[in-house]
DNA sequence: CCCTTCTATGAATCGTGCT
DNA sequence: CAGCACGATTCATAGAAGG
């Protein structure tokens, strides 16, 4: 991207535009890709997001989104596609971090050592106590983030140690999208590269990544298919590089 | 075990003593197994677990252990061995609740599916931040807890929801073990089962799980092989039948 | 402005019953 | 019979509303 742009938003498909992106030129990645769990039954995989995953009366409704319907041995095979292509673009030893769920944590763990990523460990964000409860068993409160690096990664003096386990509940006024991460969240991720670095995210949703990018002076790559979501991203984005921070409120006209 | 005991303790080879368990007679199993991580290398496996597991210069030295030197294949299906055994002796509906770092997480979810079990989720403990730091990287600061029951699991009423993510440092007066994890840990995973049941632990190590299951007015099997920490588990559930919780200094002599 | 009360909600899961 | 669709359910917390 040109040396002075702060931001890129692509609107396409990933598979279709990671290729037009030149080797070496990406610093981190940090992906949230759909995850596709909860599908033992073809019903359970074809049935809308909102209503998969959404509260059963929920006020608040939020658009739905595509490519949530893999079984897990397609999502494994997808996820290995798309991670070798971003592989890639990445400079050697960029790091990568990519969110899952614990269902599929095993399946990302292998798919992203078939793209030749090195494995390095799991981070975890502690979404608090404001999770669906169930009777005598532990609650279902963590998402996972997979990350490593493409190659060596060389020790960064002076590059301050990331927590490993980040503690921030979901916040309406933060979820843009059904499935949306905090900025705050992001903002943790970013400090996997230092200022000034250029992250890539392939499935950009409503564009966390970017706003938590330009928030901590990181330079953003983000891609992003669905023409709603596309168009949130777009206007989040504008606003975070002058600083303002839009609510869910604000973007879902 | 019979009715009035409160714990049992055996000591001698796992594999050789779980086929004398009865059938279908257990109601948890909190289970702590060596993890034979970092074992990517023969020369990582054949290292003596204290200089592996404990950081240079560490003042107060713990007894050496055995069973921490299979590569990742052998490990999962000697998991899924021990494991099947456990399943057994487990009544219908048990909960199982397994540790494990983050490189073996993956093989434990492989092993604990090919014992019969279903595998309903990751449990995270949080050691804080006084871990390893490492610049420029997310800490590796959490231990995983893979959790799920011996066939369908009824909702217990009445029972409390566990929290998903348990938080808590490891303290020198609680580490009787080389990887011993503090009672506080064991105390929450005893949630999985309701006052009374009976819990095995196979690992039994220095006895942690058997403390935080008498603390919580539930029973203990445990099962350790090395005569040292046979002893010190035996000394230790021996106080804590009587309410009193001894450090490690107390037990190291 | 602060404290209390109340209400909305969550990257599910389970049992039931239909096809 | 077996596979699959459907709806009831759970409680700690955030945030709004009210005093």
């Amino acid at each position: 991207m040109p040396q002075a742009a702060r931001f890129q938003l692509h609107h396409g498909n990933a598979f279709h535009l990671l290729p037009s992106l030149e080797n070496e030129s990406i610093d981190a990645l940090i992906a949230d890709p759909p995850y596709c769990s909860g599908g033992l039954f073809a019903s359970d995989r074809t049935r809308d997001p909102v209503a998969k995953y959404e509260q059963t009366g929920a006020k608040t409704s939020r658009a739905t989104f595509d490519g949530d319907q893999k079984d897990q041995r397609s999502w494994t095979s997808w996820c290995s596609a798309w991670l070798r292509e971003c592989y890639r673009v990445l400079k050697p030893g960029a790091a990568f971090a990519v969110f899952v769920d614990w269902r599929q944590l095993p399946a990302l763990t292998d798919a992203v050592q078939m793209a030749d990523f090195i494995w390095r460990g799991i981070a975890v964000w502690d979404k608090t106590e404001r999770t669906r409860p169930a009777l005598g068993r532990p609650r279902n409160q963590a998402e996972y983030i997979v990350w490593g690096s493409k190659g060596a990664m060389p020790g960064r003096k002076g590059t301050p140690v990331l927590p490993g386990v980040h503690r921030e509940p979901v916040l309406q006024r933060d979820k843009h999208h059904l499935t949306g991460k905090p900025v705050g969240v992001m903002q943790w991720l970013c400090g996997l590269c230092p200022p000034g670095s250029v992250i890539l995210d392939p499935f950009a949703g409503s564009g966390s990544t970017g706003v938590a990018a330009l928030l901590t002076d990181r330079r953003f790559v983000g891609i992003e298919r669905d023409q709603h979501y596309h168009q949130v991203a777009a206007k989040r984005l504008a606003a975070a590089a002058s600083g303002v921070v839009l609510t869910a409120r604000e973007t879902a006209g």
